[in-house]
RNA sequence: GUCCCAGUAGCUCAGUUGGAUAGAGCAACGGUCUUCUAAACCGUUGGUCGGGGGUUCGAAUCCCUCCUGGGACGCCA
């Protein structure tokens, strides 16, 4: 806990004995102290509404309840320079802000790790995300979902989460057996043999390749295999091409799993057809036209779900209920699942089947990405699943970088369309956001190489931190105070935007203070305080870079 | 037709989970470099928070209803 919570928590608990104190409130009633940092600055530091939710419970008007806590407070101990009651019944305060200078000797102190807070008490949480077929290049959806999910995960851990990343891989289904299909036919061609196409094949790029590169290696071997056996082979060699370009993607967008869950194992485990047999038990299945089905709609799911169809294979959902089902015996606290907004229907059914397997759905919950458009020279990007033309995650790291991508992906809330413009994420201008806090961190780091080059040397002395008086100083140890409670509630409430957009306020602070005043002066002792200050901001700022996987660089 | 997400300044989006006079970037207009990086800063203009009802001290936020845009509604995955 840094100064700023400090004291946050000593003025709730001087504000709840206040209430207690002047019978307002017994301890059964009192609801929980909320402190708001007002949006207006004559507002204070801090308020609090406590009066006015007190209105029902003391049978008083607001104002008359506030003054009465006011006048109960002890502003020493809670580092309170000045109390007033306003508005409606607001209690403001403002703080003895030079107080806030110890968040830079805690700053200083903790370093990498300031930010890090264990309000997550070591929760076991699992994050599923990307999870993207093996049958093509990862696309534009799946790089959103990769870097929220990414940045979740980071964010879920600075906050004391015990964070799993897996990939799930669907190398089992229909879809995989089309790949191989397709695979054959780029194989055939790569030959300069006549090959028909299948008409719901994967028609990328990447198959293309990977079959001319098997022509390249086997020669027409496998031409005068048994059909079967020819898949089979086609089947096990696109899987590892593909999974393998997925990875090493992955790795350069800086994404990676703790786990790669393949469905395969699930059907050789067993776990599959003993999902099936346990519901059917439980007797939450039943039999209709030949098909088992899953009693779904008795668990608020819209209609029942075919498990296993007439022709005795399963349908999609069955290895994806094993699957589930295998996530909740592992154990984990929290089950976090990160889909494309296209898959949100398929919310209600795996919902229904963990509650008819017994398990309580509310662990599982799921963060929906919705679609992205992609614009390049102010017009929006075709795709075409037909024609296998998209852009893909590799075409935005290259054309965009992944600085770039990462931050305009993870900078918006999960749940808004995005409108990714490709011509502004490039654009070196002030219209780019990413380059705005590296920048930020960068001047940060010149006026240090200026420092060096006068031979001033930065003392940690913090006696040196009174001669911070501006109000854009304490303004900013405000803001680096409230860093790790940021990164807590953006964990929380799983919505990693509000970090970029901390990280986005903070920058700005620092440039508006880095145009009004001048760091290095006549003065030793302000210079040193000033340099001390920035030292901190650059430590917050590249904290928080790292936390959205975007560098922090010392020179632009 | 049913379900999910969204609708806030000309455009792209925030909005501390119900608080005080609704914010930022871009665009438009006007300023700031002989001094630590002007990829920056300062100022001005710009709003029936999609419409209408309701809940209460108080609503962009919660409830109902309607409108608009996007997505999903297979024994495909």
């Amino acid at each position: 806990m840094n100064a700023l919570e400090r004291m946050q928590e000593q003025l709730k608990e001087e504000i709840k004995q206040a209430v207690l104190n002047a019978g307002l409130a017994d301890e059964s009633q009192i609801p929980e102290v909320v402190l708001e940092v007002p949006r207006e600055k004559a507002h204070g530091d801090f308020a609090t509404n406590m009066a006015m939710q007190l209105t029902r419970i003391a049978r008083k008007n607001p104002r008359e309840i506030a003054t009465q806590i006011v006048e109960g407070i002890d502003r020493q101990k809670a580092h309170i320079k000045e109390i007033e009651v306003a508005g409606p019944g607001f209690i403001n305060f403002f703080i003895d802000r030079s107080y806030l200078t110890d968040v830079l000797r805690e700053i200083e102190a903790a370093g990498e790790q300031y930010g890090r807070t264990d309000t997550g008490k070591g929760e076991k949480v699992l994050v599923e995300f990307v999870s993207a077929n093996p049958t093509g290049s990862l696309h534009l959806g799946h790089a959103r979902g990769a870097a929220i999910g990414d940045v979740l995960c980071n964010v879920m851990d600075a906050a004391g989460y015990d964070v799993t990343r897996e990939y799930y891989i669907n190398d089992a289904g229909n879809q995989i057996r089309m790949m191989a299909l397709s695979l054959e036919a780029r194989y055939l061609e790569a030959l300069g043999q006549e090959a028909e196409f299948p008409e719901d094949g994967y028609r990328g790029q990447d198959i293309i390749d990977i079959g001319k590169k098997l022509a390249e290696e086997e020669g027409d071997r496998l031409v005068s295999m048994e059909r079967e056996e020819r898949l089979a082979f086609l089947r096990e060699y696109g899987l590892k091409q593909l999974l393998d370009k997925i990875k090493r993607d992955l790795e350069k967008y800086r994404v990676t799993f703790d786990n790669w869950f393949s469905e395969t194992s699930l059907y050789e485990s067993g776990a599959v057809d003993e999902v099936v047999k346990i519901l059917t038990e439980r007797g939450e299945t039943f039999e209709k036209d030949g098909a088992l089905w899953l009693k779904s709609s008795q668990y608020g799911d819209d209609k029942d779900r075919v498990l296993v169809k007439q022709d005795g294979t399963n349908t999609y959902l069955t290895p994806d209920i094993a699957y589930h089902r295998n996530k909740y015996e592992r154990g984990f606290d929290r089950i976090i699942n990160i889909f494309g907004a296209d898959h949100h229907g398929y919310i209600p059914r795996m919902r229904a089947a963990m509650e008819a397997l017994g398990y309580d759905p509310d662990k599982m919950t799921f963060l929906i990405t919705q679609m992205v458009k992609l614009y390049q020279g102010g017009e929006l990007v075709k795709m075409s699943k037909r024609t296998g033309k998209a852009v893909t995650l590799v075409d935005l790291m290259e054309e965009v970088g992944v600085d770039a991508t990462r931050y305009i992906f993870a900078m918006r809330s999960p749940d808004a369309h995005l409108d990714f413009d490709m011509d502004l994420a490039v654009s070196q201008s002030n219209e780019n956001p990413v380059f705005y806090v590296q920048y930020a961190h960068a001047r940060i780091n010149s006026v240090f190489r200026q420092a060096e080059e006068k031979g001033i040397q930065l003392k940690k002395d913090p006696t040196h931190l009174s001669a911070l008086q501006e109000e854009q100083e304490f303004d900013l140890l405000q803001k680096l105070g409230e860093f790790p409670g940021e990164v807590a509630t953006a964990a929380d409430h799983m919505q990693p935007h509000r970090v970029v957009r901390y990280l986005y306020d903070l920058a700005t602070q620092l440039h508006s203070y880095y145009n009004a005043h001048r760091v290095i002066g006549d003065d030793p002792t302000l210079t040193q305080a000033r340099l001390t200050l920035l030292s901190a901001v650059a430590q917050v700022l590249k904290n928080g870079l790292s936390l959205i996987g975007v560098h922090a660089p010392k020179q632009m």
